[in-house]
DNA sequence: CGGCGGCTTGATCGGTCTCAAGTACGGTGG
DNA sequence: CCACCGTACTTGAGACCGATCAAGCCGCCG
């Protein structure tokens, strides 16, 4: 049982105050969704978006991470996922939010508006299915996420850890945004389990520890046989 | 740790063999997908399609339930969801199961070209803001799945009572169609943990228990405040 | 009536949580 | 540049919840 995120009154970003980046191409309907983002930045622990709330803009990370969550009434947290540079989030079929999302450090997010999107795919089938298959992947990464909520703590920590060099850029070092507190709660544990069982990793040489947001994958071969897949 | 299902050794359904439902409609190429279905049998414990097989159907119940699942490795289990009558299954984006899906008891299902269904999506936008919408309800579905799975287990039986009971037609009493060892592999709990939590719930007469299939919610508030919602 | 599978119940074990200190680190102000 | 502080992280000891191991019970079907 983990505790909520420490609120820090999170002045919500004012959409009218965005930038407007340049359209670099107004007219062209169909092919990316891409022309029609605004880029707002978003500081550290800021919501994005809350549960419940309508559902009108479309969000893609173009720097920092955002996590995205649910929470029950005590205050227990689940993470969903956690969103990189290049990915898509805040997509609901339903017209309000059915999590929330924060900025987990200082973030750019490019806006999109829903209306505008949902037109798109309504006249043009490959924005339609573009739409579809990035709700379907979401799924498929929610259906893999239960499964790892059943493993062993070592397990789930093995998983997060090749999951997360997955998404780097290939390199041995993983960095990771976000803190300890995200990651048990990522992993429906806690941050102390957490933390003790990077520390056995550590000591059976399968990670080393430059510093606690950095990790460099020693042994991939030990951890991914300690995913159980 | 749960044991995967005992191996039935399902002979798998002959697609070609499947009886044909009349056409009400052949050339009506909008709106629902109904008109595509072709009923096909399944029994007890029967595999409808596996885990990285090409997923060309899409599936409806007609008649009996469903569980959709995944395995590790090393046989653990997670049920990601249990389908009733009238539930849709089965849809991927990708050309493959994610997952797999078995008849619990004898079950009637219908089934759905898929390239059909994609072929009508990509004239009619209507179908595919359907097939779309289906996909975004799975991924809430799942979203809330994760939740449940840091639960404490009082919680996740109580949740899933509750669950069942708003699926049920409404009445007092919940018809449970799958095992005890299926509930426990949906919750993510043993089969003697979740037994003996039903058997707590029918002490405090949250329960009863007519039959081990069959439950009635005698106090409802109270089994809805234990699910921590 | 016998046997089998599904379910319940009991006793014990172990992994993870909880509570509680202690440590490293980054930022801020002197 | 250093002292200080707050936050994040680590580490330890003990409790507790759910898993495991092991019988027993029930209902169903032969």
């Amino acid at each position: 049982m983990s505790m909520p995120t420490p609120a820090i009154a999170p002045r919500r970003a004012d959409i009218a105050s965005v930038r407007q980046p340049r359209m670099t191409n107004a007219h062209a309907p169909a092919g990316t969704l891409e022309m029609m983002g605004a880029a707002m930045s978003f500081s550290r622990n800021e919501e994005i978006y809350g549960e419940g709330e309508p559902a009108d803009y479309l969000y893609k990370v173009a720097r920092g991470a955002v996590r995205m969550y649910k929470v029950l009434s005590d205050g227990r947290r689940q993470i969903g996922a956690f969103y990189l540079p290049g990915d898509m989030f805040g997509l609901e079929a339903g017209d309000t939010h059915a999590s929330s999302a924060e900025a987990i450090g200082d973030a750019t997010i490019l806006v999109f508006k829903r209306s505008a999107v949902l037109a798109l795919s309504a006249r043009d089938a490959d924005v339609a299915r573009e739409l579809w298959e990035m709700t379907a992947r979401e799924l498929q990464r929610a259906q893999d996420h239960m499964l790892l909520l059943i493993k062993s703590a070592q397990e789930r920590v093995a998983s997060f850890l090749m999951e997360m060099a997955g998404r780097g850029c290939g390199n041995e070092e993983v960095s990771l945004p976000m803190s300890r507190q995200d990651i048990a709660d990522f992993l429906g544990l806690t941050i102390e389990t957490v933390s003790r069982t990077i520390g056995h990793l550590e000591h059976a040489n399968a990670i080393a520890l430059p510093s606690s947001r950095r990790i460099a994958l020693r042994n991939r071969a030990m951890l991914s046989r300690m995913t159980a897949s």
